[in-house]
DNA sequence: CATGAATGAGACTTCATTCAT
DNA sequence: CATGAATGAAGTCTCATTCAT
């Protein structure tokens, strides 16, 4: 269910168990370190083999850095089209995203903060963007379409920029995740998504004229 | 090899005019690029100088950031303190900091770039974080500030996490600029602010029952 | 470019091989040249091998250096240890010391070159000192070594003063090596030792009234 | 008195000063630091002047080099030559030599820091042996002329190798330098010489059959 | 499938030296 | 006579990548 996607049988069981630790060492050392401060050697010697064992699996650092975002985009954003079934306004279903952004941040921060680094990333190895095609976009198009809905089911003034909207939306979430990474803390993302939450039914000021 | 090859000193260095250069041309490059990927090289070529020539006016590259860090953080701050003069309730300061933000940000993009990549490359690269101590938490203190005065100003629920809203209010500013910074468009934030302004005056959803 | 320049593993190289040459190398531009002056690139030429590959055998230029003083100054004072065996009074141990370093000078002058050096090299690089710990004072230890056994045997009158004789024995060690290199011929060594042999036993001077 | 040599009224009175100064600063760092690490920056700090200006008083580095040489080998050997006056056989000669020198390195350990290593220099710093011919070679005269006063005066026996001899003579006297040098306390090269010239009155061991 | 020796490009940094001022 | 901005060469070290084994 979770699999890559790769079709046959895998050369001996152990193969594709390697290249997965490869990904996920790559992915915590990327969201911690950053592309170019990570180092080959570093999610190496994590995973147990040598940097040129990596070239088995990967033809280059910027693949595996596109690997990695794949199999990270993919899964991300597929629970967030989960977390938003059955919310049929616009705040709650905002609202559910973010909530479920906080379990995954809880259960592996690197997710998250593999995620919200992507975006930089890019525009720092321009020759990653070329590498990244098959999914980019994802992020705004996720966001698009909640606005969008909610657009064509009357939520939203006519007069509203929607790109805007939905930018202001990816901007609140990534700057969440962000603040929680640097902070070190996951407690901290949590505890902002609830005063936001109390922003959105009204219980955080205690009077607005 | 760009210039004539001569050696010693150059008709008229004017010693404060190269090291303002060398800041500026290394706060762009930092902040597109980061600190690891910034080279001595590059900021040296933007300033028409060469890579040793900047050890004249900082010891180091971690302190050639600090350096930068200082300024910028300084005037942003100061900038954001001004802005909230002669607003009285915490929306509408948070809201006059983000269109100073937008100002800022059309103005020099590299400005607010920068201070929303300071708290990652902290993590990333440790060894600058003993150089920012002077300035360092001046952005928690900044918005801890606000959310303390509208606290003791009867604004806020007294079951408020006020840290944790402090958060929420530095991770919006900080999301709004690093969308704009990876979008590359400084309308990007301006209409996204926009938005989220029509959220606190209630312009934004049709109704909520 | 002296090469074909290539890339990847050689057809044969053997591991242990590579590093006994750069160690080889190093001891000789070390005792040579001194350590600052030494170049990795120099020890790489000699050796065959780019300056980096150094790095897959020891962590910095100053480890290189602890590893041939380790090698080195191991070897040489268990060559003295065995050239005193069978002599039994001070005298004749110090002199078949010296005619042990001799040999060593004309096998190799570098080993005898760089051990003269160690003193002044650690003193000029502080750095080094740390790491050559291990073996540190191996030479000050042998020479008290001879003296403590003469004085223990009644070869020497009870007021003489212990620690400057092993100081003086180890002086004038050092100083005729450093002789016989800076000449850059080993016989003046030999023929030194010849003239110090002739003096102890006497048959230097004419008469002394 | 103790000019260096130069004819002619110096043009303010101070640049002769500041010249002095600069070899001065320089012996210390050459015999303590070594030709090579020792930086014209940290001998310009050290006369309160900036690397730039030592240029005014020597061509490079070398030459400052030399400077300091001919300077320190001049006054060195003037010593040693006045120092045996009155002293007719070559042991009594050579140890009022190794007096003189105790009181040399008493009085400024960088005198005979800086004698000690011009050898080892010299080799390691090829282009440095043109500068300092004018007085090359006084170390060996010196000790080659105490040798052949002593030969024609019928005090060695006839095989003695008189260059041999010469060459002992001149190690020992240098061992005991760089010794007391990398020990740090001048105290030892004295204690040291003592017991060398208890060896040289008979009064060190207790028999010799 | 994996190792590990090796390369080559490039990073930061140091420093003797020059020269307009 | 002195400063200090600047150069250019060189040094140590890192790292993605290659390839014989």
């Amino acid at each position: 269910m979770t699999s890559t996607g790769r079709v046959g049988r895998p050369p001996a069981g152990d193969s594709a168990e390697t290249r997965r630790r490869i990904l996920y060492a790559a992915r915590i050392h990327f969201a911690r370190d950053g592309y170019r401060a990570t180092t080959n050697r570093r999610i190496a010697d994590d995973v147990g083999i040598t940097p040129g064992a990596i070239y088995h699996y990967v033809e280059s650092k910027a693949e595996l850095y596109a690997a990695v975002y794949c199999d990270t985009v993919d899964s991300v954003y597929t629970e967030f089209e989960l977390a938003v079934v059955g919310h049929d306004d616009l705040l709650s279903q905002f609202s559910a995203v973010l909530r479920r952004a906080c379990d995954l941040q809880t259960a592996d921060p690197s997710i998250t903060g593999f995620i919200v680094a992507v975006a930089q990333e890019t525009q720092r190895h321009p020759d990653l963007l070329a590498l990244l095609s098959p999914q980019r976009g994802r992020h705004m198009r996720f966001f698009t379409g909640l606005v969008e809905a909610a657009a064509q089911g009357g939520e939203l003034r006519p007069d509203i920029d929607r790109r805007a909207l939905a930018d202001l939306l990816g901007a609140v979430l990534t700057g969440l995740a962000r603040m929680a990474a640097t902070a070190g803390d996951p407690q901290r993302y949590t505890a902002a998504v609830e005063v936001l939450d109390r922003f959105f039914d009204g219980s955080l000021v205690t009077s607005r004229s």
